[in-house]
DNA sequence: TTTGGTCATTAACTTATGTAAAGGAATCAA
DNA sequence: TTGATTCCTTTACATAAGTTAATGACCAAA
């Protein structure tokens, strides 16, 4: 159940067995289904998702339609982090892609690990910083290259996806619409990828 | 001179004189030139940079052309944060657009600090968490926001950097061309702003 | 003063992407 | 089987932005 989770933090804390129970302790398992909405962005997000199996995407609403954000793998942390670290509503909304097995961490649990376990004021600078670098490379790539390029480098590097989720979500993911995806794999293709 | 660095640490934690005058000793005054290089893409940034006065800019070289990821302004934190933060050379650049009075800080002088005053991590964590929020606003304009509506935005916030920077740092920052950013300006003055 | 460089603007042309609409494949439930 | 829904693809058209190149303004160095 916490082993994922353990191997996680053991990256950047060492912590005791006793100190291994007390944080354990402070998270609640939940399984949501498909589909399901953890954070909509009418509200605070007051939680924080390990999650132990399945997808999560982050999106934001424009006029209607579903923009992703960010799509969340097993094995990651994950809420709506504006919303979350300012405890103010953000423009963000959490959704499963697949059906899941979270870990949850209230806020105010994690206050409490702040005070009682002071190393987790490491773990989770490291995890922003990494998380802070992470957004870094996503911005990047839109600054640096073209839709067709970030296509063919998210191919590369999550193939899987493809089989997993919708293609319109990944092209909302890549910053395109879901016809320019499909002539981005079309021209691709009949070049011979 | 550390005034305004006092004011910003205060906003996260409360630190004791005899720790201020620590954290000051931390630092090291230094002035830099107009277009000055404090890190080149092919260097790891082992230095913090508090901004007491001027411009900074991040930047991305890209087949020669230097395309800007941000405008740091003063009294801000500075650095290439993937090559500070994991050691390693990154694919980012840092320059003075104005004549800059830094308030450097050595990374190993950081390492120290988190080990003789354990709320710097705090500190750090809350500035990594703003940077990370800063980050995920940037990109939500790219993901969410045209070229044109990007230049209003920022032609509203940094009304003086219009004056204090060439035209075409601010283009490549909004992500467009030179050329582009002149004709939104044109079509946005003909329309009457 | 002259020269050279940087920079903003403008024009002409090309092109990738957005928009709107339609068709077809796959899935699922009645 | 039928019908509804979702989703991917394709087409036709419009457009904003890229590219290239030319011009003129400004400024600093010789």
């Amino acid at each position: 159940m916490f082993q994922k989770l353990h191997s996680l933090v053991e990256q950047f804390v060492s912590l005791t067995d006793s100190e291994k129970k007390e944080f354990e302790n402070a998270f609640i398992y939940r399984e949501v289904p498909r589909n399901f909405t953890l954070v909509h962005e009418s509200e605070i997000a007051d939680e924080l998702y390990f999650i132990n199996s399945g997808l999560l995407r982050l999106y934001y609403n424009k006029d209607g339609e579903h923009i992703t954000a960010y799509i969340f793998r097993e094995h990651l942390f994950s809420t709506c982090f504006q919303s979350f670290l300012e405890g103010a509503p953000g423009n963000q909304n959490l959704e499963s892609m697949e059906d899941c097995e979270l870990l949850v961490l209230k806020k105010d649990k994690l206050e409490e690990l702040y005070e009682r376990i002071p190393k987790i004021n490491i773990l989770v600078r490291k995890i922003a910083e990494q998380r802070f670098i992470n957004a870094q490379r996503i911005l990047s790539s839109f600054i640096l290259e073209s839709p067709e390029q970030r296509y063919k480098k998210f191919a590369q590097h999550n193939s899987d996806l493809f089989l997993r989720i919708p293609h319109h979500i990944i092209a909302s993911y890549l910053g395109i619409t879901p016809v320019s995806l499909s002539r981005i794999r079309k021209r691709l293709i009949e070049s011979g990828n």
